[in-house]
DNA sequence: TTATATTTACTACAAGTGTAGTATCACTGC
DNA sequence: GCAGTGATACTACACTTGTAGTAAATATAA
């Protein structure tokens, strides 16, 4: 079988080594709330699997391992996102537009927030 | 172990029952590009799973099974998005948007249509 | 009505994933 | 120099998921 994508869990560690560049095992279990009631070891199950799918590395310092991102945040970015698209919006960011004001599923705040992001665009572009 | 969301196949099969209220395996697989090469008994296992997880329940009509979608299209659409939105975007759509735009990752027309969705929307409010 | 095709129901199995235990190694404080 | 503490490397195991085979029931065509 093949990876299928990034789990809640392994988003979550990458998030963090994005934006702290190396961590070990503990440094990282405490970084996320819901990793913290897990097993150390499960922790550590995960970024090493995660260092064989090419998406961390490790380097020794001492006889601890720090680990860090391989993989560029905004390619993942792009790829989740395409995925989920495709996957549920035929790939049309309008349909998602769509359903999300369809449906009232997008909060007044983030409303402003995407105008002035399309404002921004428009001002770009002329 | 809990059931993570839906695959790319099972969503395909969804929406295929959505669109056609009730199908045969047989129906389905052949509504369906990308399982045209699968065993029809794989397409078969994924329904009988589906049914077990409560996304679809079967009636037999003689004796062949006639499956139907026993979930409703928005909720889940409600639910991927908010749970792909939450993962990756910090739940927040300008986010993905502002993400969107700035690495060109949308196409003109989808830039206009998403316009127009909004522009909808604002006359809707006012 | 018998061979053939279709469908069902059941079983199988490897790879992925969530979760963690254990043995061992290294480090720190006494 | 040894005991405790913490980290590493390795192993384990059940559940999921993709994939499909097979036996038995049923329908169909000649």
């Amino acid at each position: 079988m093949k990876k299928k994508g990034l789990s809640e869990v392994e988003w979550k560690i990458l998030s963090s080594l994005w934006d702290n560049s190396e961590m070990t095992v503990k440094e990282v279990q405490e970084s996320i709330q819901d990793l913290r009631d897990k097993a150390y070891t499960t922790i550590q199950t995960y970024m090493e699997r995660m260092v064989k799918y090419k998406y961390l590395k490790k380097r020794k310092r001492g006889s601890v391992n720090f680990y860090y991102p391989v993989i560029d945040r905004d390619s993942i970015l792009k790829q989740e996102t395409t995925s989920f698209l495709s996957k549920i919006f035929n790939g049309s960011v309008s349909n998602l537009a769509a359903f999300l004001l369809s449906t009232d599923n997008i909060s007044k705040e983030d409303l402003k927030k995407l105008k002035s992001v399309l404002a921004e665009e428009e001002k770009k572009h002329e």
